[in-house]
RNA sequence: CGGGGCGUAGCGCAGUUGGUAGCGCGUCUGCUUUGGGAGCAGAAGGUCGCGGGUUCAAAUCCCGCCGCCCCGACCA
């Protein structure tokens, strides 16, 4: 096709893709859009689609076009250069695994719909994998036998499959996707913790090298794990699908799921029990709005089914909502649904007017916000239509049930440890790291030799990493309305070349050298060739959103002058002298790669 | 799995009472333009999601299915 390339300057070799050519706008595949899909609602998805990164070929699986798979495979080289430095070895297991070996570990029987099976030409169970613990044991319970090759840890990038209920916003949740998976092997729960916290600190080096202006990491649901340690590494982002939280000092950081507030609850002096008519109000802010009382005043009445079928009967004050998972952990029960009417009134409770008091605690398991059971004087159902009762105490008026916290942290509440107002954000889980134990070296007999020659079960850690997740999610937080802004560490480009009035010869001839120069600079540059009008370039030139641009054009050529512009600085550009701006552009591309200068 | 919405050209959409499909953007050709998504002229591009039914006639009415999106549930 005639690019044009030359082979980079030596020094800025090391920045440089291996066989990343310089690229022409008019041979680029990938068009821009003027619309977005209507489907398309949060801004990475919107620009995904509308820049050209990637194309949707069925619900949650997606196509790269060029313009993304340069930023992925920048992100898998930061990612790399990361694990490298940690001492990981990267491999490469395989997509399609038997499922004998899942049955090894026990999850085939475990995991749900997620995980996508089927059966190869000769009927055997075959499945795709969406994580690789089971792979990577398989490897490592030959490889790795002594004591004297342990610690070490193995990492690959990989497609997984998972066969999501739901996918959504573009590259954020999908079926198929890229993942850097790691897996460590330690002779001790020590080396464990320690090497853990080593991941951790690699994790915080990558989210901000490949530009997340904010990213947190969080501790998190283990589960009925229990007693693992895991941390969630969030990015902060309005589409983002957890919620958490975080103290104003940064100290306390938690998801919904294990959050809990330091909120203390008074204990009033015990009025006396009361019945009182509310006709027809079944809800809190009913029956609040109706005695003129506000909602903390009331105890609400919640009722679930867990797995085997028994009824929960959950209690908490009227101005708290239950929190499923603290009730799933608490209750060590995988399935927690809402209950029906039929189900509520079979253990002799008043649907709408719901007591604890005539409730045969036999049939069913009572628990007990601490929200509730440290408050005074609530207003709750009588059990019969039609009728509250004021003035409720537990440990006077009921002692039964057990009282644990379930309930879920309100914006505003107090944080448990710093007593300070919790901030709610949103965000998106771009990463994991997780102390797995010896789940699956001991079902899986993954064993090592020590030093006195006794067999013993390696102890594994496990980190995550979703690439287009990591992705998506810097450009949600660095985009204007026109488009991403990326950072120079994962720019598909790092300098954009526009030429206006391509068709006069002095602007094509300056344009054309300066192409040239600049790729002989060692610099990564996307060429504007087209010949469109200003706006249309422009526009394009947004959506791709490369760090720096040049423009050549008649009126700054005529100066000698190359008009330069920020893809962050708004519409501000300024004249540079022709002769010296590739050295302008090498030494700011250097810098902003915060990497020192050759 | 529950609730809601949508399937007509690559993308965004219109299509009335049933009469044999159109607009904008994009694409191609020519000319004119050239600093924030230009103008004129011409052209290509459609199993109207799929299957069945009603009818002389279905994008339109009826039945069934499939796909996609949003909210919720679920999520090693």
């Amino acid at each position: 096709m005639g690019l044009g390339w030359r082979r980079p300057a030596a020094e800025l070799h090391y920045f440089l893709l291996s066989g990343a050519q310089p690229m022409r706008l008019s041979q680029m595949v990938g068009q821009r859009l003027k619309d977005a899909p209507r489907d398309a609602q949060t801004a990475s998805h919107i620009f995904l689609i509308r820049g050209g990164y990637c194309r949707p070929v069925s619900t949650g699986i997606y196509s790269l076009l060029p313009l993304g798979k340069r930023i992925t495979a920048k992100i898998e080289r930061i990612i790399r250069e990361e694990m490298d430095r940690v001492d990981g070895q990267e491999v490469l297991m395989p997509v399609v695994l038997p499922q004998e070996l899942w049955d090894e570990s026990g999850r085939s029987h475990t995991v749900g719909q997620e995980l996508l099976r089927f059966k190869d030409r000769n009927g055997k169970a075959m499945l795709l994998g969406m994580t690789h613990e089971e792979a990577v044991v398989h490897l490592t319970r030959t490889e790795v036998t002594s004591y004297k090759q342990l610690p070490c840890m193995l990492y690959q990038l990989q497609t997984k499959y998972r066969d999501e209920a739901r996918p959504r916003a573009g590259l954020i949740r999908v079926r198929e996707f890229t993942m850097k998976d790691a897996y460590s092997f330690h002779a001790t729960q020590d080396c464990l913790e320690r090497y853990y916290q080593r991941v951790h600190e690699a994790y915080e080096r990558i989210f901000s090298r490949v530009g997340l202006t904010q990213c947190v990491s969080i501790q998190s649901d283990t589960g009925m794990m229990g007693g693992k340690v895991s941390h969630e590494f969030m990015a902060v982002a309005e589409c983002g699908e957890d919620t958490i939280y975080i103290s104003p000092d940064g100290r306390y950081k938690a998801n919904k799921e294990i959050a809990t507030s330091g909120l203390a609850f008074t204990k009033d002096a015990p009025l006396p029990l009361e019945e009182v008519a509310t006709p027809g109000k079944t809800s809190i802010e009913e029956v609040a709005a109706f005695l003129g009382v506000a909602p903390e005043h009331t105890g609400k009445a919640v009722f679930f089914v867990d797995a085997a079928g028994k009824l929960i009967f959950a209690c908490i004050r009227g101005d708290f909502e239950v929190n499923e998972t603290k009730l799933r952990n608490l209750l060590k029960t995988k399935e927690l649904k809402y209950a029906n009417d039929e189900q509520i009134r079979a253990v002799g409770v008043e649907p709408g007017y719901a007591s604890v008091l005539a409730v045969d605690e036999k049939k069913c398991r009572i628990v007990l916000d601490r929200s509730f059971a440290e408050s005074s004087n609530l207003i709750v159902g009588a059990n019969k239509p039609d009728a509250h009762l004021k003035n409720f105490n537990y440990g006077r008026d009921f002692t039964g049930g057990e009282v644990a916290d379930i309930g879920t942290v309100r914006a505003g509440d107090p944080c448990p440890v710093t007593g300070q107002p919790l901030q709610m954000l949103r965000g998106i889980e771009v990463g994991n790291i997780f102390q797995l134990g010896t789940t699956y070296t001991t079902s899986m007999g993954c064993n090592f030799l020590d030093q006195n020659g006794k067999s013993q079960v390696m102890i594994m850690g496990c980190y995550g990493i979703g690439i287009g997740r990591t992705m998506a999610s810097v450009m949600e937080q660095r985009h204007d309305q026109y488009g991403p802004i990326w950072p120079m560490s994962i720019a598909p480009y790092q300098v954009h070349l526009v030429a206006l009035n391509f068709n006069q010869p002095e602007v094509k001839e300056a344009a054309e050298k300066l192409y040239a120069d600049l790729q002989a600079a060692g610099i990564e540059v996307l060429f504007d060739d087209r010949g469109e009008k200003a706006g249309f370039a422009f526009a394009d030139a947004d959506l791709i959103g490369v760090p720096l641009r040049l423009i050549v054009a008649p009126k700054s050529l005529a100066l000698g002058k190359i008009e330069f512009k920020r893809r962050d600085g708004g519409r501000n550009s300024e004249l540079l002298d022709q002769a010296g701006v590739v050295a302008q552009m090498r030494e700011l591309v250097i810098a902003e790669l915060q990497v020192p200068a050759p």
